[in-house]
DNA sequence: TTCCGGGTCC
DNA sequence: GGACCCGGAA
């Protein structure tokens, strides 16, 4: 195995033995984990956790239930989540794909490759938001990547180019994991978890789990 | 009061 | 690279 491979598994070992596990993704039905996925693009939790309350209390945290409600209605109730409009649109464009396939079981029956290719034919839904339904709500064994995955592998030096596409870093990780839903699922909330309290943009070194000081702790920016 | 962070599309 | 948006930090 590759030096970068045993990195990744060991990077996964000293998380989950200083967090435990996570449990993600917090959400009570695949309907609510793709509705996440949607809003919680470019915005921290908290704000998609006001959303999603606000949806559940309108009855519209189910595909029959969104249906039901104007764009516009649908806008002020995911308003906390930020990008508000077009949030809206993708939200309804996903419903969309959802009918055309029978519900939200039918759309999830698919195999995992033609599963993807629907949810990113969905616009405003990218690599990104559709790997977390693949992974969350569908329980396919795909690497979830993200800014924060970027970033902490780029510190840790565990990145070449930091250009690396989104699909090069995917791999990296699906080659160096056992294909294990659960594993993933747990490693890229560790991941951002340590992102939120440690490797932030500008980083909070002091207290992270990964002490001794990784060979960029030092840098600024 | 301004600034920052965070996916996707154009 | 800019636009889309909010809440919380500075």
């Amino acid at each position: 195995m590759e030096a970068t491979e045993e990195k990744l598994l060991e990077l996964y070992e000293k998380l989950h033995a200083a967090y435990g596990p996570q449990g993600w993704w917090p959400a009570e039905t695949p309907f609510e984990v793709m509705v996440g996925a949607v809003l919680t693009q470019a915005t921290a939790w908290r704000n998609v956790e006001r959303a999603i309350e606000r949806l559940k209390a309108a009855g519209a945290l189910s595909p029959e239930g969104m249906v039901r409600l104007s764009e516009e209605e649908l806008e002020q109730l995911i308003r906390p989540a930020g990008f508000f409009r077009q949030k809206a649109r993708r939200l309804r464009a996903l419903l969309r794909l959802i009918e055309r396939h029978g519900g939200v079981e039918g759309l999830l029956a698919l195999s995992t490759e033609r599963l993807r290719a629907e949810l990113l034919s969905v616009p405003g839904i990218g690599p990104e938001t559709a790997d977390s339904i693949l992974l969350y709500a569908a329980g396919r064994p795909v690497f979830v990547v993200d800014t924060y995955t970027r970033r902490i592998l780029h510190r840790l030096g565990l990145l070449r180019d930091e250009k690396a596409s989104y699909e090069e870093m995917q791999e990296l990780f699906e080659r160096a994991l056992p294909r294990d839903p659960e594993l993933f699922g747990e490693y890229h909330a560790l991941l951002v978890r340590l992102a939120k309290e440690h490797c932030r943009a500008k980083p909070r070194c002091a207290g992270c789990p990964l002490a001794p000081p990784c060979a960029r702790s030092t840098e600024s920016a």
